[in-house]
Order: structure tokens, then C-alpha cells, then sequence
DNA sequence: CCAATGTGCAACTATTTTGTTGCGCATATT
DNA sequence: AATATGCGCAACAAAATAGTTGCACATTGG
């Protein structure tokens, strides 16, 4: 049996990622456009190219790049169908991205509730 | 009385913030030295910016240059001691970029339920 | 076949970001 | 008083970002 599993508490929930980690998916939101990109994939389904350009003031070619930063960052997937590229929301990074900030705002809510007992004493 | 109380409705609810502002907010995130900065203040109280640096290959001026981003966006404060400069976090912001997250998330959730009562017909 | 539509790739520019070094000033410490 | 510590400002330099234009290629529809 390995020394990892059924040591003294061994930890079978996974531990939380580094944190860290999640830096490339929150620059990759960092930009209004492709927040804008995010939130209209996420209300329909698979797009284009063209139809996600449609309603901006940029080329097609810069939302291409946004779309390749986002997936990049693993927020978006592209599938292709006939001569259109279609982009997907895909939404396990985001979810990671929320329990790293629900994990920071958990610290200082610790960091808070220490102090408030300290301060009681 | 204005006009805006008591309308039909008058949404005493703030309505949600248009998730674009958030972007600067993500943009501070999104980086992981800055990620690294956020866990270290939120864990601990006020430090100061030879503190913050003592653990990092940086110099001083490009944390401070870090620290500046993230007040920018608003997610620390610094207060002036003596000839310290100390830095402490500021739970405001990330507690919106978190709701920004729930709410794309939610409406992913939705269009999947939507999806999934379209399929059920 | 021919035209229209949807993309991809490459080159180029402008701006922002990230980091450095060098210096001076203010505050502590001995 | 002299030294050490903490910090700010300015001037760089290198790299990444965001956007453009131009052109070629594939697919779709008459």
C-alpha cells in the first residue's frame, strides 16, 4: 500500500489547487471583451466567429485572438462544423476560479473571526 | 418623491453591476504574484512592502508596483506608519468580482436546464 | 462554375505591463 | 551624529497585449 493513502488522516478529498493556478483564467477575464464573450456564450450555446464579432466595434480577427486567450485559459472550446469554427463555454475553470475566490474570502473571514476572538479577551 | 421610488416595482434590490466592471478586478487577479500578495494579506493583518517582498525574487519597487495594481482595483488599502507603508486587504471587491463568477455561472446552469427540458419534449 | 461567406495566417504598429537600476529623502536605532 | 532601514520617484528596457490590414484558402449556394 502506498505511504499516501490510509496514513494519519489521510486526505482523500483532493486538496485545493494552488491558487496560483487560477491566475491565467482570471487574466484571461481580466478584459471586458472577452468578459463580454463569456457572458453571451454562456446564455446560448456553440457561436461563430462572425456572430460573435457581429455586435462589437473590433475585427474579426481580434475576437479570434480573445477567443484563443480564453481558451487558452481553458474557459472556451472550439469545434469545428463545416467552413464555421463554433465556440463553447466550458465551464469547469470558472468553477475552479470561484472556489479560489471563495477560498480567499474563507481566509479572511477566518482572519477576521481570530481577531474578533482576541479582541474579546 | 422621484420618480425612481415607487415605481412598478421599483427594484429595491441594487441591480446587479453590469459584470464588465469586474474586469479590472479579474485583470489584478490575474497574475500570480499578485495572487500570491491577496492570500498572504488576507491570511495576516497589515504588512509592510519590505514584509511583502522578504519571501519573493522581485525587488521592492515592482511589488509595490504590483500592490499599486491591486489597489487600483481595489482590493487592498495602505496606511501610512512611521516610515512604514503598511497594506491590507480590502474584501469589498473580490467579494463583487465573486458574485460576477455565480452569475455567469448561473446562467450556464440555466441554459442547461433549458437545454435539458428541450431534450425532455 | 462563380460568387459569397467564414476562417486562418503573417506582418506590422501602438500601448501596456513587468521588471530593473540609481538616486534621494525620511524615519529609526545605536 | 552616524548608520541602517523603509520608501518614493524617475528613467530606462524587454516583453506581452490588443488591434489593424492584406491575402490566401475552404465551403456553401445559386
Amino acid at each position: 500500500m502506498s505511504p499516501r493513502s490510509r496514513g494519519k488522516s489521510a486526505s482523500i478529498a483532493p486538496r485545493p489547487p494552488p491558487l496560483q493556478n487560477s491566475a491565467p483564467v482570471f487574466a484571461a477575464l481580466g478584459d471586458e471583451t472577452r468578459l463580454r464573450l463569456i457572458a453571451v456564450l454562456c446564455a446560448g450555446g456553440a457561436l461563430s466567429i462572425a456572430q460573435l464579432t457581429a455586435g462589437t466595434a473590433i475585427t474579426r480577427q481580434a475576437v479570434t485572438k480573445h477567443l484563443q486567450v480564453l481558451a487558452g485559459a481553458g474557459l472556451v472550446r472550439d469545434l469545428k462544423v463545416g467552413r464555421e469554427r463554433l465556440w463553447e463555454f466550458e465551464p469547469q475553470q470558472l468553477e475552479q476560479a470561484r472556489r479560489s475566490l471563495e477560498r480567499i474570502a474563507g481566509q479572511w473571514d477566518q482572519a477576521l473571526e481570530r481577531l474578533r476572538r482576541a479582541v474579546e479577551n
